[in-house]
DNA sequence: TATAACAATGTTATAATATAACATATTAAA
DNA sequence: TTTAATATGTTATATTATAACATTGTTATA
């Protein structure tokens, strides 16, 4: 059951669909005891799952949370420009899809001489209900 | 032993000299173990101190890293604008201090009107010497 | 100077997050 | 059809962080 890159494995199947279900951010154990009347039993087997969906940028991780997210650009098979709004208030999370946010950080240097090639932006608020 | 506004507490010194001398980020338990012939024996100590020096703006958490960083600004009180460079190689972390970067980042209105009142950006890369 | 209110500390235990290590199985390709 | 690579299963444990509660110190004020 290897996989061509590209193709997910029965097990990132079946953490990726239940992470595309929810839409908010879940837990990794969670996730965890979601999975296991699908035959997922134990830790290792989400966080691999996890990293590789991670990795091709199926999911994203929410570093302030510990908590992952399906990515909504349908398509995404990169994870190295993300951006987040996270409200204090309701804990909602969604991504922020800003062309111009994603040219203006993606070009950034600063006098370090550093290359980037991969950012990752959280933003926090109150959003409108919460306000 | 209380404390006025904007003075550090016993413990809150002792964990932020600490973390000044090193100028890279430091780990929870790493600061625990270090700071333990200085009276401070278990992790509650060590984590209220850093929430607190967190709040103040006195130590920034990089939170890809789960690692905590004293702010170079010297007179830094805030913590609502927090950008990094980190790289993957020598795991070196930067804080970028770029006036244009934070006026961008603080001015930032995505069309969800939530109204952002705190940031952080984590970059990731090679440095120089890594390249 | 009591005393109340609050902030900080000390302490034990445990919760929550994540990985090491190794055995087995599956697949793709040489 | 053997090999190499990938994926899975499993147990144990490492790492990160907080709950809960008792105690002590500080400030303000009655």
């Amino acid at each position: 059951m290897a996989q061509k890159q590209g193709y997910l494995s029965k097990n990132q199947k079946i953490v990726l669909d239940y992470i595309e279900k929810a839409n908010q951010p879940l837990k990794a154990y969670s996730i965890l005891f979601n999975v296991q009347k699908k035959g997922l039993k134990a830790p290792p087997q989400v966080y691999r799952a996890l990293d590789r969906l991670v990795e091709i940028g199926k999911v994203h991780k929410i570093e302030s949370k510990n908590a992952f997210v399906a990515c909504k650009n349908s398509n995404c098979t990169i994870s190295n420009a993300t951006a987040f709004s996270i409200c204090d208030g309701c804990e909602k999370v969604t991504e922020i899809s800003n062309p111009k946010l994603s040219k203006y950080l993606s070009g950034f240097q600063d006098n370090s001489g550093m290359k980037y090639n991969k950012y990752n932006l959280e933003f926090f608020g109150l959003c409108k209900k919460c306000r």
